[in-house]
DNA sequence: CATGAATGAGTATTCATTCAT
DNA sequence: GATGAATGAATACTCATTCAT
């Protein structure tokens, strides 16, 4: 995307490689591959060829399988905070608004359930053990206070939306597209504006 | 392939063992096990020894660990049907059968749960390739057409209840609970109580 | 060796192996191995070709590479209990317990430095840390206290002539067998019976 | 193979590296690491880090593993003929020479258990494959005309020595040290003064 | 000279599956 | 029908080694 230089001098000239970078490409590359397999039957080996690096290179830069999903649940939990606000601009009513939101999703249909597929993954590889890590806990509260800021909704409210919004998009996953991303819009559409109505926000 | 007969008899004829009923009971154990583990990560091995019965036995009634998930699917799928249609009775106005409804799939949290997750994973196994066996997508339709005649609304409306309803329960499973089921029955109660007083439906 | 009935009839007839019989089968197979390629060096591949079983099988009768180490060290060590108790029979004076003492080493060379070695390799991989399991120690022990009971000398004497032997044994190791065992022996011989003359047993 | 400069110099004159001398360098600090890991369980990357080096490093002063492995037993073997000779200095009843050459052994009990080690695994590695490289024996046969130069005893008796010295350091390797160095020396010192007192050397 | 990123064959271990009993 | 011993291919991971910088 943007342009950043490679090349620096250390004192004995060794292979320069900025570790963090290369880091971040590869993890880029593997949330669909989580995705479509799921982490029990996603190999190493997969990945490794997938991304065109030998598993070695997935071991220089991942201290294991388990390390790599954790690492991208971080990668795409915190790479969706910047889109999110993307859907906030150039929409002056409350309709424009509503509609900039449904399209977002409409849009990143894809991404947002693999994303959605790789949490619930997550979540279960976690158990019920640990409780530490939040993750994609954190994810859904930023979605959702997207959400308020941008419809000025109560918090409940954007809650549902979200909810639905999920649902929708597993839904098309499980019927194979047979739910109508157009016909379940206008109803939420219809939703919100009714809410706005009654006042009730 | 091969013809097999169900019952058996021993030659002192105490013992009679039906295939299919041993077959479901077995089955009936397994939709925890794949829900908590995933299809990649739970083995035979696991599987066997949580239903108190070797491997062999396993093998016995199930072809491959994919027949023993397949058959899985298609008996969590088959087995709801019954179910769905007791929510149906007893509740006489709209708002009862609303009530019923929302409590049917509150107090069925944890099995509607695991369904899902198993018709996920069971999405991701067929991979694009196959689009022969239906599975899940008939459940939905079924899940879908029980809405519809409990409270008499328009499919599409149905659907979206029921997608909402769907999302809920992940974002519970993700965010571990926090999310309310109480307060967010209240606001689908609303949504619909609404439809209906519009005569939208 | 002796005759064991590998048949019995439990209710469901599965396929009747005695586990620890096969288990000890294959230890006794793997001193060489062991001795020969060294803990690091040797691989559970290795292993499985030189004892005509699958790495799988392996498996089956131990938990890890290092388990099944650890029982080949208790299985050696516990061996040779039965076999030091050989020497002292028929042998009236002390210098004929000598001879039978000196010959039970000659004719074992090969098996003493088999364990010796794994002796030093088990040690090694212990590390300083554990403190806890005997093993090799205790069979050092058993071998002083044989010693003791059939030469009637002290428990210091005994230790030096065990060490003298164990050092002959190495010495022969590392310089390919240029040192004389004969020679040595009869130094080892007139040692002990200098010792007995002085009656500084 | 290829003919290597051992001196090197830089455009600004300052930094001469020789070669041999790092080489050196390297190599003494891999006694313990060999010894304490074993040839096969330790890995060029733990050497690497234990002499704070990278791995390519590693391999710019030494061809292989094995290489380097060889090398070591090299200089360990050489490294030895010069104390060797220290212990003659300063002693000159035979009394006195026997207790320098036991505490020349007492003194340095864990550099020549180390070295015992090493020769061991390098005996082993090598297999009975290969004949020719003499290396520990050689040292050996050092130590063996060190002590009959120092006590002006016969050849086999200063190898019964040498193999009862060599024993008594792997037995208080393998039983943790219980075994006394004190008394065993006790017993050395009276078998050699007894040796003397016959005339026998 | 020195570094450490990259490689891919190799290691310990697991797994679905088979089959003799 | 039921068992679990046996298999060997596959898995996660490691290692000696190379090489661009």
């Amino acid at each position: 995307m943007h342009f950043k230089s490679n090349v620096c001098y250390n004192k004995n000239m060794p292979k320069v490689i900025n570790h963090d970078e290369v880091r971040g490409k590869l993890l880029s590359q593997c949330l669909n591959l989580f995705s479509h397999e799921g982490y029990g039957s996603l190999t190493m080996r997969k990945i490794a060829k997938a991304l065109n690096v030998s598993t070695g290179t997935l071991y220089h830069y991942f201290d294991s399988k388990e390390d790599l999903f954790r690492q991208l649940v971080e990668y795409i939990t915190h790479q969706d905070l910047f889109d999110v606000e993307k859907a906030l601009q150039g929409a002056d009513t409350f309709s424009e608004r509503v509609d900039a939101l449904l399209r977002f999703f409409i849009d990143r249909e894809d991404y947002f359930l693999n994303q959605v597929i790789i949490w619930m993954d997550y979540t279960r590889q976690q158990g019920e053990g640990t409780e530490a890590e939040p993750g994609p806990r954190e994810a859904l509260v930023q979605y959702e206070q997207g959400i308020i800021r941008l419809l000025g909704i109560e918090k409940e409210v954007a809650r549902f939306i979200l909810a639905a919004i999920n649902g929708l998009v597993i839904q098309r996953y499980i019927d194979g597209g047979r739910t109508s991303l157009a016909t379940q819009s206008i109803l939420i559409r219809q939703y919100l504006l009714g809410q706005e109505e009654q006042g009730s926000l």
